[in-house]
RNA sequence: GGUCCCGUAGCUCAGUUGGAUAGAGCGUUCGCCUCCUAAGUGAAAGGCCGGUGGUUCGAAUCCACCCGGGAUCACCA
């Protein structure tokens, strides 16, 4: 049993807060051990795994176990002797009782165990817990490195809402894997020399008539005037789109064009490479507002140039993965057999890889790219540093030539690899992560994981108030789909624009003594706060339909309210430090004082209990995050948790109380919820103010 | 047509892998600042969990079939 008092002096004070604490996993852990091991010596049945739940109020207890019932299943199918799961739940609580940690056990229902924790041992054994002890690892060399590749707009025009949901995604997913422990390496897939990316080059240089130096000059007076260049690249992409419409020898320019850019070392790819590039930087530089960042950014251009593809299609030949056909319509192509299917209807064709012109797919090129990032592909990039973040943190771009010799770090070799992509691309990812499974079996479709999210679309009355017309058919629609050929979405940096806007005017009201740069530091981080919680509290699977009432929103469940949350409690913390108290006083009254048991017997037990566990979870719940491949788990937690601290803020005047071991419980508590909060909010990119 | 996703309160969404009285925000109605930040908080009203069968101690959750809505199935990327 886990005891306070004056074992804890004997061992040291500070030894016994830091090396006894047992997390909830621990105890969770060791509970399901036993009672496994109770169903095996008792009843002689073999449990594989057994389901822990949190009970729904916290009167039943801390963690449940519904194992009964499945018990007296298994016993009857053995004996055929049937059971009541009341009374098998009773022999459980018997042998779970006297295990450290756990107070009592109680068989609830038609035969729930519910297990209580020992509050006052867990609370003194966890007030100075870390709550993602893990996390240190993900800088330690030894631990499993993984690669996420998220964002990947294609550069030919500024970033909607659309790509923000991907980035947020997958910048927040990176953190919850770090968070866990893994090592992460953030790539950000440019297609530079793909059809949109021509398109853009068309309009330039068939409907402007620029030159690149042209495009050098244009691009200085749109950044004296104030505008970006990837803003311009927008309303020419759509300018070009239409175009296209009615000027079949436009279209005609952009094969030829294409063509170039893919071959390289000419004077359109020159041009090309400038415009794309440009885009990169304003997208990157979009994202860093939303504290989005990068490691390296593989390009396109190099898995041509450095022949990616022609080392996988040997591979692929040798190992039978590919087919070429001789005859049919798919005659003189590469195909990779995919699904078993019958006849040869349209929709039932085995999936192209390289053209009959010779030419290969884009899915081809992917698969190419997905063995590089497994590291089973035998070649690997050129680079060099693409700039630095202000605070020294490296970002990397791919190379083709390799004259001079660079110093890098390792990309790629990634154990597990996540590709940020939406729902739509699924049927292409899945031949992906067929193709390299046909290839590496040892490794298999595991270590392929798509991590697909629906659409941003626009409500109907959003895109016409972004000045779009619409038909009378299309305002009766669900949502409108956005497009870039359309030039129909709503901008990045124009949203973020908004929200900062309004955000200053709230703070001005609030802090008018305050120093600009402070209120607009602040406006920052609840603007960002306010958009990466509005994309990360859908679940991946639900198309969010976007509405600029809902987003711009600053009430209710929204990034703001937990960072309102995180100052409040972080007041409480200002003020004590002005009375000289700190936290660490009150870890010590607690371990010195000894009888907490009295304040959790009291009335606010339950309540202060409530808050200590639920800040308690946060590392579980991280973890079961990044299992199932979803950060809104974490989002709706941290609000929960939010919610739970302003109740507990409400409810109890923690510098107030008059109680001396009260108050200490308290200020524990209250200390325990802030780091959960704010390392909660970390995980999900989200910072907290100083003063809202 | 094949495959996949969605359908839960007036609206927008969660629902811990099959568990206890189905939750939250917005909106509506009525309350709470001599007190650590009211961007907060309490209460009320609001449900055929799309439908019908099935599986079992037990189903919003699993299976089958329907009904609505969406995505996808290129020698596009």
């Amino acid at each position: 049993m886990l005891s306070i008092g004056r074992k804890a002096y004997n061992y040291g004070l500070f030894a016994y807060l830091n090396t006894t604490a047992m997390t909830i996993i621990q105890i969770q852990q060791i509970l399901r051990e036993a009672v496994i091991a109770a169903a095996h010596s008792r009843f002689g049945v073999e449990l594989e795994q057994v389901v822990a739940e949190i009970p729904p109020r916290t009167e039943l207890g801390d963690l449940a176990f519904p194992v009964a019932f499945e018990l007296a299943k298994k016993i009857k199918q053995a004996t055929g002797e049937k059971k009541n799961p009341r009374e098998l739940a009773e022999v459980l609580k018997a042998e779970i009782e006297t295990i450290p940690a756990v107070a009592c056990v109680e068989v609830a229902g038609a035969g729930y165990l519910n297990i209580f924790f020992d509050r006052a041992a867990f609370l003194s054994a966890n007030a100075a817990a870390d709550p993602l002890p893990n996390r240190a690892l993900s800088t330690d060399p030894s631990s499993p490195k993984v690669c996420v590749e998220h964002t990947s707009v294609n550069p030919n025009k500024a970033a909607h809402i659309g790509h923000v949901r991907n980035s947020v995604l997958g910048d927040t997913f990176q953190r919850i894997l770090k968070a866990t422990g893994k090592r992460v390496e953030i790539q950000n897939y440019i297609d530079n020399t793909g059809v949109q990316v021509a398109d853009v080059v068309v309009g330039f240089l068939f409907i402007e008539n620029m030159n690149i130096d042209a495009i050098k000059d244009l691009d200085k007076e749109l950044s004296d005037a104030g505008q970006t260049f990837d803003y311009y690249c927008w309303d020419l992409y759509a300018r070009v789109g239409v175009e296209y419409q009615s000027n079949e020898a436009l279209k005609e320019k952009r094969t030829e064009v294409l063509h170039l850019i893919e071959e390289g070392n000419n004077e359109t790819a020159e041009l090309a490479d400038y415009v794309a590039t440009r885009n990169v930087e304003c997208i990157v530089d979009t994202m860093e507002r939303l504290s989005i960042r990068y490691d390296l950014l593989p390009r396109e251009s190099e898995i041509l140039h450095l022949h990616f593809w022609d080392r996988a299609f040997e591979q692929m030949k040798q190992l039978g993965v590919i087919r070429y056909e001789t005859e049919g319509k798919q005659a003189g192509c590469w195909v990779m057999p995919f699904e078993e299917h019958v006849g040869d209807a349209d929709n039932e064709t085995d999936k192209i890889l390289v053209r009959s012109n010779g030419t290969v797919t884009y899915t081809g090129k992917d698969i190419a790219y997905q063995l590089w990032k497994l590291g089973i592909l035998g070649l690997d990039f050129c680079y060099r540093e693409f700039f630095k973040y202000p605070d020294g943190r490296e970002v990397w771009i791919t190379r083709s030539d390799e004259t001079t010799e660079t110093v890098h770090p390792p990309f790629g070799g990634g154990e597990t690899i996540y590709n940020v992509i939406d729902t739509r691309q699924s049927y292409p990812q899945d031949i992906v992560r067929k193709g390299v499974a046909a290839i590496s079996p040892e490794r298999g479709e595991k270590a392929s994981v798509h991590l697909s999210y629906e659409m941003v679309a626009l409500s109907p009355a959003a895109a016409e108030e972004l000045g779009f017309r619409l038909s009378d058919e299309d305002r009766k629609r669900p949502f409108i789909e956005m497009s870039g050929r359309k030039g129909l979405g709503v901008k990045a940096d124009d949203l973020i624009d908004r929200l900062e806007a309004n955000a200053l005017a709230e703070v001005e009201v609030r802090h008018p003594d305050t120093p600009a740069d402070e209120k607009r530091g602040i406006a920052h981080q609840i603007a960002v706060g306010a958009l990466r919680y509005f994309l990360l509290k859908f679940t991946r699977n639900t198309v969010i339909v976007f509405d600029f009432k809902e987003a711009l929103s600053f009430e209710g469940e929204t990034g703001l309210f937990c960072q309102y949350s995180a100052v409040r409690a972080n007041s409480i913390f200002r003020k004590l430090a002005e009375q000289d108290e700190t936290v660490l006083d009150s870890r010590m009254d607690l371990v010195a004082m000894g009888s907490l048991a009295d304040v959790f017997s009291s009335i606010d037990g339950n309540d202060i209990w409530s808050m200590a566990i639920l800040a308690s979870r946060l590392e579980e719940t991280v973890e079961q995050a990044a299992m199932q491949n979803e950060p809104a788990i974490l989002a709706k937690y941290t609000f929960t948790l939010a919610k739970a601290f302003n109740l507990f803020y409400h409810n109890h005047k923690i510098i107030a109380e008059t109680d001396e071991i009260k108050r200490a419980v308290l200020v524990v508590v209250a200390d325990i919820a802030r780091r959960a909060l704010t390392n909660a909010l970390d995980t999900l990119g989200i910072e907290v103010p100083d003063k809202m």
